[in-house]
DNA sequence: CCAATATATCTCAGTAGTAAGGAACTTGTG
DNA sequence: CACAAGTTCCTTACTACTGAGATATATTGG
């Protein structure tokens, strides 16, 4: 597509190599920084006995009400087993339940109980205070300008997968 | 430190919650972004039955020779328990092997053997040039502004945990 | 030198997840 | 209608870890 790249068969050694070298040093230093804010998410929740995929399948349902099992996993991403296991845990928790879909006798909703509803009235705040905290690090238009760079990375990192 | 934040009576509540805002969209976009390029460099060594992680291990060893166990666990991130099964499968697999330390007897050295050394000199540089692919939606100049900027995103939520 | 502490790896039990396949139900087609 | 194909969720078996504690060795201070 772009000029740089129509011909193959004469190559510019030092410049793929340069190349490589940034798209690789990029990687690391992604898995590095999503593991470090993880890591910030993850500590905030584990003091309520919650793991991130838990406090997310919860996030999901406080913000958007009572979905499906099926767009809750679109959300969370994770596999189909995994939902499955992510609302036995909460419902084992009492937080969630799950109540029938009459259209569509195959699915289920997964909603917020009203412990679950209460809990997440309670600590979804300082948790996002401390994403905020986390990320302070970024002015407001650093973390603006991040953002639409990654959403670029990843929308074509996916369309490569499927 | 900063003006903006040295009285704490008196705040903006539309100010504090579009950052507030802004950070939550911007841990969902890094984490997908993270996942969405990480599941590329998965299935690229997976065709070579690896997982990441043991490919990690072998790419330390391969770019720094022989090295400590400790070192390579603080290289991939992993629990002291994690790399001991790490290193245990890849040296099942024939790919790396323990090595004495004389200085510190508690220590062992990980080296590659030398089926590791061939199959990291045939399967790095393909697995390079994916990721690369993955990262090609971005300008090499937008790459090394997102490095940039990960880089301090990334040190300063690892300096919050300790 | 001895005791206390720190460090490096390993062991083991437990956990969060995946992947593949199956049961129940729905939808589309002749 | 009847049947094939698709979907929604669940089950099962497995995997890659983590975290806490055990073991062996090293270091430090008295």
């Amino acid at each position: 597509m772009s000029p740089d790249t129509r011909s193959s068969d004469r190559r510019r050694p030092a410049a793929d190599s340069a190349e490589t070298a940034t798209a690789l040093k990029l990687f690391v230093v992604l898995s590095r920084a999503a593991t470090a804010v993880q890591r910030q998410a993850s500590d905030d929740v584990a003091r309520h006995g919650l793991t991130i995929s838990e406090f997310a399948v919860l996030e999901a349902l406080f913000h958007k009400g009572p979905l499906l099992l099926g767009e809750v996993q679109r959300v969370v991403l994770v596999s189909s087993g995994g939902i499955t296991f992510l609302v036995d845990r909460l419902e084992g928790k009492g937080l969630v339940e799950r109540r029938e879909c009459q259209e569509d006798r195959r699915a289920r909703y997964a909603a917020l109980t009203r412990a679950g509803e209460t809990l997440m009235r309670r600590i979804f705040p300082p948790h996002a205070a401390r994403i905020r905290a986390a990320m302070s690090a970024l002015t407001l238009a650093q973390q603006r300008e991040l953002t639409a760079l990654l959403r670029t990375l990843g929308s074509a990192a996916d369309s490569l997968s499927g």
